[in-house]
RNA sequence: GCGGCCGUCGUCUAGUUUGGUUAGGACAUCAGCCUGCCACGCUGACGACCCGGGUUCGAAUCCCGGCGGCCGCACCA
């Protein structure tokens, strides 16, 4: 490990410049928190635009906000409470700790199906019982604890109502499902995402922005009809390139990822879902807009054993970094039917789409109607409960045994046909109910926003320089007069206030020499600088300066306002401010 | 959470071995001078021993605890 590799100088100057560091730490720090400061804070909210320009606005889907917050029912219906827990023990000899259940997977040759129904109590019978000591020392283990990551609290101040800190935004999706559904007048496709904090009690974050116990994503969860899994957009990306790691390379080992056409992904099923190929293209050009080539990109494949619990297939979205490798920065899932499903199954409430079928469909239905007349006083005592056991019967079966053998029995009680009415209706099916599927890409914001500053870091004449894409700089333009004195501040004042009152970030800098302000507005990414010199006074030009050529073209001050405008809504270039 | 190493101005660091002046430097920041386009120069200012306890006449330095960092183990759904 170099002892200064990009993420500490990246960490120094963010902390030195504004864009983030380490959270309390006038009480020492606390890991897994960061605090954005003025200029992160901006950085990250350009991001976030920047995601939901591309994922959202431009795709017409929606995006709601819940509360970080949710009742214990929500989590253990979607199986995160049972998920984000671990059984662990301690050895007592050299106190190291491990996962019982995975002790009793790899020493005790038991299948996930069984640990998992093991209670705490029970795992500890197991481990007993099969003669597990430490792999590393032989000691014996302590009493299995349940380590739970996700942050756990009383929903009202004496209340026993467990809540949870959401581990994934995801759930406001499926929970408020419903009334989305309605709101988007019931079509499907339907995508829905949420921006916004999640909390993990992580065991040990270590890693700056990369791994935090509060954070922010974005999940888009996108519900589809799985008899019409078909992307309406394909044509749109289907003959781009993706590099991926399937499942069979990882376990082989391969380390080189394919490049293959999203044609050619789905007709090999590398990727399960074309709406799921569809979002992976798309983010594969979000982190390039972000200024992360497309060779320090790629998708690797979850096996099984890795993958959430609510997840069949899932790629996850990598980008290299300097310190840490391959870092995961998406993750793309296919969810099926798994959450609706859950909070069906534990809200009772009702979450199936209709869909109609093109022809209705022509059904003969049969039903059975007791005639209580005479059922009564066949029956006496047990009436109601032949009528009962009627109602559970099948019709059509019913009507086999009176044609056989002119009676039918259930139970004991032996049923004539002049004790019920078969009734046949021809009816049309018009539809039918279904769950819908869905796929769903998540991305880590804060990951977003190192990466992006990681990839703009660049040295030029042993001065730092932050290229970020120009829509994304917090500052837009610096103002600065070429010398402090002959009314050349008084000028460019002007200057700057035209330019705020035109709607940009800018920063007015007079202290000292025009190169190191220069030099400070690139290393904070600000990608012009405008200069007020001697000329300025005489025919109202200005230089406009580009930070990542140094370049400077001259042009009249009241072209600014437009000529920039275009030039960060990549109408123009710089070349074209002149 | 465990083990090893570590924690000094905004940043990078000297000093810790062997306790003892006003904790030194560089860069950055601010003020002034200078300066007609890329961190110029000069003068000055501001600015630190992670927190708490202990040992001691005296602690940045030694000891204990906490917090934090790096590396390894485990965890990362």
């Amino acid at each position: 490990m170099q002892s200064r590799d990009k993420f500490k100088i990246i960490s120094e100057m963010a902390r030195r410049r504004g864009f983030f560091w380490q959270s309390y730490e006038i009480y020492g720090g606390v890991s897994g928190f960061i605090t954005l400061g003025p200029l992160g804070s901006t950085l990250k909210r350009k991001i976030e635009d920047k995601l939901r320009d591309f994922f959202i606005r431009k795709l017409g889907l929606f995006e709601i906000e819940t509360s970080v917050i949710m009742p214990g029912k929500v989590l253990e219906a979607s199986g995160h409470v049972k998920a984000f827990q671990e059984p662990m023990v301690e050895c007592n000899k050299c106190t190291r700790k491990f996962r019982a259940d995975h002790l009793l997977l790899e020493f005790a040759g038991m299948n996930e199906t069984d640990t998992e129904k093991l209670s705490l109590q029970n795992l500890m019978g197991e481990i007993n019982k099969r003669g597990i000591h430490c792999p590393e020392c032989g000691g014996n283990f302590g009493e299995p604890k349940r380590f739970l990551t996700m942050f756990e609290t009383t929903i009202g101040p004496y209340s026993e109502a467990v809540g949870y800190g959401r581990p994934e935004a995801a759930q406001g999706i499926f929970v408020e499902y419903k009334r989305i559904y309605e709101c988007a007048r019931k079509k499907l496709p339907l995508g829905v995402a949420i921006i916004g904090h999640a909390l993990r009690n992580e065991i040990s974050p270590r890693q700056g922005p990369i791994r935090l116990r509060e954070f922010t994503i974005m999940d888009l969860e996108f519900f589809f009809d799985p008899e019409k899994p078909q992307c309406t957009m394909l044509k749109e990306v289907e003959n781009e390139t993706l590099r991926l790691l399937h499942g069979k390379m990882v376990l082989k080992g391969v380390e080189e990822p394919i490049e293959v056409t999203v044609k050619e992904a789905l007709s090999k099923r590398l990727i399960a879902t074309e709406w799921q190929a569809f979002f992976m293209v798309l983010s594969k050009r979000f982190l390039t807009e972000l200024g992360v080539p497309e060779n320090k990109q790629r998708f690797i494949e979850k096996q099984d054993w890795e993958r959430a619990h609510y997840s069949v297939q899932g790629y996850d979205q990598q980008v290299y970094l300097d310190r840490w490798g391959w870092v995961e920065v998406s993750g793309h899932n296919y969810r099926t039917d798994y959450d609706l499903k859950c909070h069906m199954e534990s809200s009772g409430v009702d979450m199936t789409a209709f869909k109609e079928h093109e022809q209705p469909i022509e059904k003969e239905e049969v039903t059975v109607k007791p005639i209580t007349s005479k059922i009564g006083p066949a029956f006496k005592d047990d009436t109601s409960k032949v009528v009962k056991l009627l109602s559970t019967l099948d019709p059509r079966e019913l009507e086999v045994s009176f044609k056989k053998q002119g009676f039918h029995i259930v139970e004991s009680f032996k049923i004539l046909p002049q004790h019920v009415k078969i009734v046949h209706k021809k009816v049309k099916e018009k539809g039918k109910r279904f769950i819908p599927h869905v796929v769903e890409p998540s991305f880590g914001l804060d990951r977003l926003f190192y990466v992006t500053l990681e990839y703009a870091y660049k040295t030029k004449e042993g001065r730092t320089l932050l290229s970020l894409p120009r829509d994304l700089a917090p500052v837009e333009i610096g103002v600065f007069p070429l010398m402090s004195k002959d009314g050349l501040p008084e000028k460019a004042r002007q200057v700057y206030q035209l330019l705020i009152n035109s709607g940009f970030k800018v920063e007015y800098d007079e202290s000292g020499a025009i190169g190191r302000r220069y030099a400070r507005a690139d290393e904070v990414g600000t990608p012009l600088g405008v200069t007020v010199d001697y000329k300025t006074l005489e025919d109202d030009t200005v230089t406009i300066r580009d930070r990542n050529t140094w370049r400077q073209v001259r042009n009249k001050v009241h072209n600014l306002p437009e000529l920039f405008h275009a030039y960060f809504s990549y109408k123009k270039e710089f070349k074209e401010l002149k």
